[in-house]
DNA sequence: CGGACAAGCTGA
DNA sequence: CAGCTTGTCCGG
């Protein structure tokens, strides 16, 4: 279908005269160019299309705007593709092909620059952000913008005045209220709120229009978004439309689910203080526990101290070194008065549910002193260490041997600490003397009981609880991860909000062989500057993020990638191990620029930036 | 991604 | 040398 040409005032070839056409070829259709992204894997670039002439008269050529989804034929198959430009000069010497179908609306300009830079950034195609972008829905239309309505007034929050700095990260203890400060955000104009799941979206969404407060969740209510108000959403809220923004929050930013798994990798904490950053408003993260990155990035806000303990819940720590190490299994005595619940006072409010959880991520097994109890781990590298097979210890990160003997106390004798969650199951009904149902990540339906047992998933599928017990922290505390710490401290911040605050009773209980360690005093104290202190100037002398920025290059092909990358300058490449390397650039910007410049070798590649666990 | 085409391999 | 496989290139 080619339109008439030569109908239109203006030619939108730069003023080139129509007779660039090769001899015998007609000459090209004067008419809209547009510049379309395909939606296709291994196609990152952009090809020209024409607006079908009959679109111009029926009126869908309206609608042929940045960001538009449409249809368009590419070698012969038709394929969906997002407008990134409209009215552009096309090259000369291609014939165009028309638009083969019109979607619907999707996101704008800024958005669509939002989504090319965060593909930069995490070394992925850009296409793969501009479907998070994106309504699931076809919108031909955005519904009127909401009528203005008063944010009602609520308390002054200590936190407010921050809203009012470009780049805030609010520490909010873990059964702090967000509501307030959300309020205080939408009073600011259209504000965007990223929080990490789906179920703090929904209730937060819930409080906040029992309020009167025009909120669009998306990416369900994309359209309404798009129209005005505040926009509420998990992962993908980072990259929604918003009509006037006037305000970017994310909420628990440290959370691990902001971090998109797939490749890429992209964290909607990151993209959402970049959108901040380009339309020139306040951005402000809060977490009870904010992450080295955050804290790099902006400056904190710390509560007052009998504030932030309050919404803390006391930390029980039963110390595993004591009593009988020989033979003491997973399950300490001191369990039983919380297991037996003799600490329920008579008539006590709520029967809520004791939950214990018992971490198997990660293989490590750990070696406890038979003599003292004490944990075998490099002092180095701070990770327990394994047994070799020819009767040595071993440290799995350098690999460094040295012989079976207790650092504490020269005993040559370890025991192995490892215990199925069914045998325990079993321990802890025997130890509690009621049932004990175990809970996994998959079960259908969890089971009324009094006492749980599960591995951390068991925090995700119980609301609350009177206590949480966790029976093996010191698997996640050493685990060989550069976050183990931090995700340490975040798993006891989900746990507290179980229990919550202590004024209400909330109390945790760890069974730990390292009772002094950072994460513990940080939570026995409510104070978590007690982790980040000392583990911000670890990475700093590590060069670990965020002081520098890293990507794990794995795949068939990923050799042939390194050895085309070369050793530029500022760039280390550490590896192979396990048949992927480590690149590491001084900050994400530079790593984001070594990767692009490098054309990837056909074949399976994964480059994984900002990896989870190193 | 998937089609087109070129270069390389095989068998009568 | 036809007929097939494998690899590389490119799409408007």
């Amino acid at each position: 279908m080619t339109g008439p040409t030569g109908d239109q005032g203006r030619l939108p070839f730069g003023g080139e005269a129509p007779e660039v056409a090769t001899a015998g070829e007609p000459e090209p259709p004067a008419g809209r160019v547009v510049r379309v992204l395909p939606d296709i894997a291994a196609i990152d670039r952009t090809f020209d299309y024409l607006v079908p002439e009959a679109w111009e008269q029926d009126g869908r050529a309206d609608l042929v705007r940045v960001g538009s989804q449409v249809r368009i034929v590419l070698a012969g198959r038709r394929v969906g593709a997002w407008v990134v430009e409209v009215d552009v000069e096309p090259p000369q010497g291609v014939s165009l092909l028309p638009l083969a179908h019109l979607g619907g609306l999707g996101p704008d300009g800024d958005v669509i620059e939002l989504a090319r830079w965060a593909a930069h950034r995490w070394a992925g195609r850009t296409a793969a952000l501009l479907t998070t972008a994106s309504s699931a829905n076809r919108v031909r239309a955005l519904p009127a913008a909401p009528r203005a309505t008063p944010v009602p007034a609520g308390p002054t929050l200590w936190a407010e005045a921050a809203l009012d700095t470009p780049r805030s990260v609010v520490r909010l203890a873990p059964n702090s209220d967000i509501l307030p400060l959300v309020l205080a955000a939408a009073r600011r104009g259209d504000a965007l709120v990223v929080a990490p799941t789906h179920t703090m979206v929904g209730r937060l969404a819930a409080r906040l229009r029992r309020t009167g407060l025009p909120v669009s969740v998306v990416p369900r209510d994309w359209a309404g978004a798009a129209s005005g108000g505040l926009v509420l959403g998990a992962r993908a809220a980072a990259l929604a439309p918003v009509r006037d923004l006037a305000v970017v929050m994310v909420i628990d930013e440290h959370d691990e689910s902001l971090r998109e798994e797939r490749v890429p990798t992209w964290n909607a904490r990151d993209v959402a203080i970049e959108r901040a950053r380009r339309a020139g408003v306040p951005c402000m993260l809060t977490s009870p526990c904010p992450s080295l990155e955050a804290l790099a990035w902006g400056s904190e806000e710390v509560p007052p101290r009998s504030r932030e303990r309050a919404g803390w819940p006391v930390l029980d720590v039963i110390d595993r070194r004591d009593g009988d190490p020989v033979h003491g299994g997973l399950l300490g005595e001191a369990l039983a008065p919380i297991l037996r619940r003799d600490w329920e006072e008579p008539g006590a409010p709520a029967h809520l549910p004791v939950v214990c959880v018992l971490n198997r991520r990660g293989r490590s097994r750990l070696l406890a002193c038979v003599g003292c109890g004490e944990l075998a781990r490099c002092e180095e590298h701070r990770v327990p260490l394994t047994m070799a097979d020819d009767d040595v210890l071993e440290c799995p990160v350098d690999g460094g041997r040295r012989p079976v003997v207790c650092a504490e106390c020269g005993s040559t004798r370890f025991r192995n600490l490892r215990a199925g969650v069914t045998r325990v199951r079993e321990e802890l009904e025997a130890l509690a003397g009621r049932p004990v149902v175990e809970v996994t990540a998959d079960a259908d339906e969890v089971a009324d009981a009094d006492v749980y047992v599960g591995t951390e998933a068991v925090l995700h599928r119980v609301d609350r609880a009177a206590r949480v017990v966790f029976l093996e922290i010191d698997q996640e505390l050493l685990a060989p991860r550069m976050r183990a710490a931090e995700q340490a401290l975040a798993l006891l911040v989900r746990a507290a909000r179980l229990v919550g605050p202590r004024s209400a009773g909330g109390r945790l209980v760890v069974q730990t062989r390292q009772p002094g360690h950072e994460v513990l005093q940080a939570v026995l104290h409510a104070d978590p500057g007690r982790l980040a202190g000392p583990e911000a100037a670890r990475r700093q002398l590590l060069r670990l993020p965020p002081y520098s920025a890293m990507a794990q290059v794995s795949g068939a092909v990923a050799a042939e990638f390194i050895e085309r990358l070369g050793t530029p300058e500022g760039i280390d490449v550490l590896g192979p191990k396990d048949g992927s390397w480590l690149v590491r650039a001084s900050d994400p910007a530079a790593l984001a620029d070594t990767l692009a410049a490098v054309r990837r070798p056909p074949g399976r590649l994964r480059i994984e930036v900002d990896p989870a666990r190193i």
